[in-house]
RNA sequence: GCGGGUGUAGUUCAAUGGUAGAACAUCAGCUUCCCAAGCUGAAUACGAGGGUUCGAUUCCCUUCACCCGCUCCA
């Protein structure tokens, strides 16, 4: 049985992750990894790196890609300019005005919840809901009859406004009637929740310096576009991919490093001709999903979300989450690792004119009362001349932008496995093994002597020395060989190199596989090689 | 942010208004030729702050963290 409770006390246990602080307490949201947790991460984003990035060959054409492309890689600074974050409709998305209600204990978007005037005899309420467009009117009526005490019959009696208008255009809120409320007036003052952290710019710095640790590392994508063009000779289709810390101040972190406020991101902003966006988008979707599937995660576990289309803003052909079935999510539902979004010209060309208003068809810069840019662009031109079209236009984005550490929780939640053995009296063991795909665990290979004695130790230092300038190894020579093996289950280890008599005489030693238990004869020389050959990737 | 629950050793759990125990894990020694064996010994814990009390790990308050449900999740 795969529980949360026991993976997390393995993950301590083995040190895998740790709370962050944790002598002090611990801080909500905020884990660090552990010796073998950071070798296992490092080793996922490696991984990503490589097959994303370094080990691209653009000279070839993926089979299932529309055409050949280049790769590169960047790494730009959590700290950004302020402007970057108005631009990208971070600012105002992340500066929610929230409501409580006091009766229901419910939170709502002040922005979201909408509702109409009602007026019976004298009194004059706000009934305001939930519900869609179609049924809110329907809603409105009901609940302010009920809110009267008037039966069917009376339906006529009460005037409903024609208008549906939503809480923030309201002067007050005590005639308010909340969704889930039977009393007026039970919302409290809108509060702001600001999911970016603050920071300031400079030692002395006061409101005018405040900037954000960046909530994406996308932004530092765009705002390079220029540079990278201007670089590195890349040509359109090409992507830029980066992978570094980002924070969100999430209301509610929860589910171990699930939901992190100190995270870390491994995104591909991908810029394409706006004609072959679709079939980009199509790629990048099934190419990241089978990418999980590589490295060990179950395809019985993942499952590929596309979201609906109105979910989609206008410009998206496309939005696409690859989800994993966490052991801490109820049956049937499924938490996100990455997603693959098709974000069309937004950003770059919010970063030349504006901040873009996505509810308008073709966009438009959104204004502010005066008529001016709410927010300011860059002023810089970040179009694409393609001297062989002859043409320039604004790449199309396409973003598989996937969470490191909610990979590695998934990868560490998939290796948790336990069976049964019986040990040497006949008694029922429970043998706990990480399964982690040997690209990515954090130690590749253990040697040990069989026993303490016999010149073994010294040939299996010998061969530990020498497989320490190829991979990560460890070294044990204590307590019994079988309870150094199931240490190794416990950190994942897909291998333990076993010096006996036989390896006195000819040389020769065992390799034991931590999957399948089986144990074959390799000659050390052969040794670092055999390895590199069942560890694959590269 | 709300409601409920839980905080004791590295882990999983006991007990107690007056000296805090166990199992496994860890370390040292002996033994050991292939899957948590055995023997001997050792180290290690009451989340934090305040209050009540002669005395608090235990009772009370506050706080922090974790778990469950709601809420939130660009």
């Amino acid at each position: 049985m795969k529980s949360m409770e026991k993976i997390v006390s393995l993950c301590k246990r083995r040190g895998f992750l740790f709370q962050s602080s944790e002598i002090y307490g611990g801080v909500q949201g905020c884990w660090d990894y552990g010796p073998l947790g950071v070798e296992l991460k490092r080793n996922l984003k490696e991984a990503w790196w490589q097959d994303m990035i370094a080990g691209h060959n653009e000279l070839l054409k993926p089979d299932t890609a529309p055409s050949s492309f280049e790769m590169v890689g960047l790494d730009c600074t959590i700290i950004m300019h302020p402007q970057v974050w108005k631009c990208s409709g971070h600012f105002d998305l992340f500066h929610d005005h929230m409501v409580d209600c006091k009766e229901s204990k419910k939170r709502y978007r002040f922005d979201q919840v909408r509702g109409r005037w009602v007026e019976y005899q004298d009194k004059k309420i706000f009934v305001s809901t939930l519900a869609e467009i179609e049924t809110e009117l329907d809603d409105v009526r009901r609940r302010g009859m009920k809110f009267f005490r008037l039966r069917n019959k009376d339906a006529d009696k009460i005037t409903i406004g024609d208008e549906s208008i939503t809480l923030d255009k309201l002067d007050s809120t005590t005639e308010v009637l909340a969704p889930d409320a039977k009393n007026l007036d039970t919302l409290t003052e809108p509060r702001e929740f600001n999911l970016m952290f603050k920071t300031t710019l400079g030692a002395l710095g006061g409101e005018e310096d405040a900037t954000f640790l960046r909530p994406e590392t996308a932004q530092g994508i765009f705002v390079n576009f220029k540079n990278v063009l201007d670089s590195s000779r890349v040509r359109v289709p090409f992507g830029i991919g980066q992978i570094g810390k980002s924070f969100r101040n999430e209301i509610t972190p929860r589910n171990f490093t699930f939901r992190s406020r100190e995270f870390e991101q491994m995104e591909i902003e991908f810029f394409c001709h706006p004609n072959q966006s679709q079939e980009w988008y199509r790629y990048w979707r099934d190419r990241r999903l089978n990418w999980y599937v590589s490295l060990g995660l179950s395809s019985d576990s993942l499952i590929m979300r596309e979201h609906h289309q109105e979910e989609l803003a206008h410009y998206s052909v496309g939005t696409a989450d690859i989800e994993y079935a966490f052991p801490f999510l109820p049956e049937g539902e499924y938490g996100e690792l990455e997603g693959i979004a098709h974000r069309g010209d937004f950003d770059l060309r919010s970063h030349m004119e504006g901040k873009l208003d996505p509810s308008t068809s073709p966009m438009t810069v959104e204004l502010n009362e005066h008529g001016k840019p709410k927010y300011r662009g860059s002023g810089k031109d970040l179009s694409y001349r393609d001297e062989i079209l002859g043409e320039k236009f604004v790449p199309h984005v396409i973003e598989p932008s996937a969470g490191a550490d909610r990979g590695v929780l998934a990868f560490l939640c998939e290796a948790f496995t336990e069976d049964e053995a019986p040990d040497e009296k006949g008694k029922m063991q429970t043998r706990t093994v990480m399964r982690l795909h040997p690209r990515i665990a954090p130690i590749k290979a253990a040697v040990f002597p069989l026993v303490k004695k016999d010149g073994m130790p010294e040939v299996a230092r010998e061969i530990y020395g020498d497989l320490k300038k190829h991979m990560t190894v460890f070294y044990d020579e204590k307590g019994a060989v079988g309870r150094r093996y199931r240490r190794q289950d416990e950190a994942g280890t897909p291998f333990c190199i076993t010096v006996d008599t036989e390896t006195l005489e000819n040389q020769t030693v065992t390799v034991r596989d931590r999957d399948s238990l089986e144990q074959s004869r390799i000659h050390m020389d052969e040794l670092a090689a055999e390895l590199q050959k069942r560890i694959g990737g590269v």
